[in-house]
DNA sequence: CATGAATGAGAGTTCATTCAT
DNA sequence: GATGAATGAACTCTCATTCAT
């Protein structure tokens, strides 16, 4: 057993080699000009034995899509041990923002680049990214039993709050911002989220 | 003079032709898969047709790029007529809303789509998307003049509205929002809104 | 028959035109990179007319090429009135480089170019060709019954100066002459003329 | 180790392979009308093959100029051995024509066809040919100080016996000589060399 | 006479992928 | 398990040429 077990380690360990690598050429050269032959260059393999570890290009991107996930749910567990659930939620938007921005490949294969076969990971990979939805719409659901918001309706209300911090990761993401100074971005952000969140907050009686 | 009219109009028909159908498939499979021949088959003419009317595949998206900010901005003057400003900024949402889900291909290519020479290109096309930048920010600025919203940093105000409705249109273009039913749509977005604007409305004195 | 007439005339200028247009790109940019479109746009013709005075684009070269013999055979004249054989020798090579280095693009084309159907040209071309070859060998024979030459092989001793002219002509023209400096050239020219025909001489008695 | 020779040996196979046919396709077309893909087909390997081996179409040309001026010189080496000057320089002469007229593709790549990036390549490849001409120039002096040859300019008399040499050789392979039957070449080559050369000499006192 | 519109053929090049070893 | 060698299919783009008008 041990033999077998040492076996499924590196082959793991290959793997994430290989998706380290692709994730990093996709951060440093954007998507589409990273090559298979680029990533086996970088890991010093030969091209033919990616193929060993991943039926296609298309599988790489499609396990780097369950990883960015894992990844993102896992950022967002940070704020589980806020009490106060108005503060929770701030913070969860702030970690859904720092997550986008100190991951930018990451979060455009998730949540913004159109992918190959669509519709067949749609279903597949929502799971995960449901239970980030979920976790989401729990802290929204606190907030208002808290009487931080008002009880409207939770689908809503989580479709807005996810639109607008996805919207503003998006457009400097795929850099639409030029009016905002580089080094302004975070700045704005945060008063972006004041703007739009903290000023929601209905002061509890 | 009525041949060479006809004339300038057939040259205008097939520009529009193949602006179209490269549109089209932009839309269907991303920017990165169109190909020329693509499109010329398409259309069915031979490749080296389409170079009577462009000079490259970046003139094609460089002329959509442009006709889609004329379309967006036109669409946008509707709302000119409203008096009161803060019903002007809630219509102004909406049209926002409607062109994009009207015309999700040039959306996603004037919003979303990573276009290649990025920089130099957002330089020159810019200017059209500043005119309506500047339009939303001067509507928000009467908003706040007239006592609807608190006098604030009008560009975080502007940035943060911005991104809430990019947010909703780009989730539902890149088809992200499994969770919603198709036919629901509108309603939520509506109702979004409601949620993230409406509640923002300061009574006036 | 004016009409006729002017029509003939009309049909040489444009020709002319053409010819004169081509080889004067031929000459801007090298042979290589000439288009139809690039000379019919030139003379701001649409290309397909230039079908209508010339068969095709080897047709024009080939009319190049016999332009370029009728050009190079009269060059060549200036030196008839020249009385002394061995003077006339002697000019007769200067004419020979000064054609060639002043018209660079006709040389290249006549003596150095491997032109498409090289030999179908070859025979019809040599004519005009072969005029000025008997010219030289002419005046070479002339040289040897005046006693400047020895009487030798007429064809070796015609076949040998001409290698030499066309030899620093293609060398020259080709550029393999790194090694003299470009404002060296004409004096190098002269001088090797010297090294080469002027020492061959033989004191006449 | 035997392996890892054989498979070095078989790439070097490759290489030749793909630059004999190249060689003899430039010969056959002239550089511009070669392409690779008729390479490829040549050989009967897809044109992807082709980029195994060479960067692209001017790496092959670059190795068949190296290649080309490393036959030449040594094929000139062979005179080296000659003690008599006047000897070694007739030898010079007749080892120049039979390299090129043995090896006309090679002749042609290196002292008459026009390549693309003349100017670049030139200054390193010259270096290669560089050799070869002082060579030349050494076997001249060696004349002079033996009172065979006049103390004239150095580089002058190099110019114009090259000159000499090279219009021999680049007339019969561009095809010039329709005039001299092909049977009759070798034997002219050789009267002219004396036309032009040894009647040059000086008796030594 | 002149041409606008169109194209077939073909260029160099790149890439994901396969397969015998 | 790993790979060197190879390739089919694609890409963008250019050019000489034709033909209906």
């Amino acid at each position: 057993m041990g033999i077998a077990e040492r076996k499924e380690k590196e082959k793991k360990e290959m793997r994430s080699l290989i998706l380290d690598t692709a994730m990093r050429l996709f951060l440093e050269k954007g998507f589409e000009k990273v090559t298979l032959r680029g990533i086996a260059e970088e890991i010093e393999y030969s091209p033919a034995t990616i193929y060993l570890y991943f039926k296609d290009k298309n599988d790489i991107l499609f396990a780097l899509h369950t990883e960015g996930f894992e990844r993102f749910y896992r950022h967002q567990q940070t704020i589980r041990t806020i009490k106060d659930p108005w503060k929770r939620l701030r913070k969860h938007a702030q970690a859904y923002m720092s997550f986008a921005l100190e991951n930018p490949e990451y979060y455009d294969l998730m949540f913004i680049m159109r992918g190959p076969g669509e519709k067949i990971k749609a279903d597949r990979e929502w799971g995960a990214g449901m239970r980030s939805y979920d976790f989401l719409k729990q802290n929204i659901q606190d907030c208002m039993e808290a009487g931080y918001l008002p009880r409207e309706d939770l689908d809503v209300a989580a479709f807005a709050i996810w639109s607008f911090t996805h919207g503003m990761a998006s457009l400097i993401i795929r850099q639409r911002c030029g009016m905002i100074p580089k080094e302004a971005i975070p700045a704005v952000v945060n008063a972006a989220v004041d703007f739009m969140i903290e000023a929601r907050k209905k002061q509890k009686q």
